[in-house]
DNA sequence: TCAATTAGTCAAAAAAACATGACTACCAAC
DNA sequence: GTTGGTAGTCATGTTTTTTTGACTAATTGA
């Protein structure tokens, strides 16, 4: 147990909240497919190699949760579903550009 | 075993080795901290409730590796050891300040 | 000499993240 | 009616990250 669901919580970080939602095995790759254009669930398995379902699932799921992927179902004969950058998706890029911009 | 350490390995995100530089459940923190000056051992666990030596001692760690802290021990008699933001470290706030935009 | 501060290390346990394989459900083609 | 594609869920197991508690070693002050 730790002392930090006082009262008081969340004095700390923002910074630390955004880094959370595009951090983890995937997100910054699937962040990173979005920016051409909708992605796709099995499409996404099929470009991440080494990739897996569930990750997969997850990571568009807390994703579409952090407001950074809209999902939407496309009406059409095998039905699919695309997952877009939203708006705060769009803003997060530069900042995406600029961890880019610290290759050692 | 995952497919991944193949030959033509790291086609894959630039951006996902500089979140893997800042992202752990304590360099956000340590990170902001330094911004304010050099940081030391001791008075992070002290303004880091909940955070345990091991954790902290890895954090500095890390990112002294990472090159975005400078480790300096001070020749006083307690003998301290000072940690202070590198340059790609001061280069880093502007992305850092970036991602705190993002409150929801 | 004993207690406290400095800055850690080490082994082990607990918790969180990630992977595997089986399974669901819908639709279309053969 | 079986195969194949869409998009997943679920239980379980493995791997990685984080925490815990004991310990080290040097220096200071009482």
């Amino acid at each position: 147990m730790t002392t930090n669901n006082l009262p008081q919580e969340e004095a700390s970080c923002p910074a630390e909240g955004i880094l959370k939602q595009l951090s983890g095995k995937w997100k910054p790759q699937i962040f990173k497919l979005a920016l051409d254009g909708p992605v796709r669930f099995n499409s996404l398995l099929r470009q991440l190699p080494g990739s897996n379902k569930q990750s997969v699932a997850t990571a568009l799921k807390e994703m579409e949760e952090a407001d950074i992927l809209v999902k939407t179902v496309i009406q059409e004969k095998p039905l699919h579903i695309e997952y877009t950058l939203s708006e705060k998706g769009q803003a997060m890029v530069s900042v995406f550009r600029g961890l880019e911009s610290f290759l050692t």
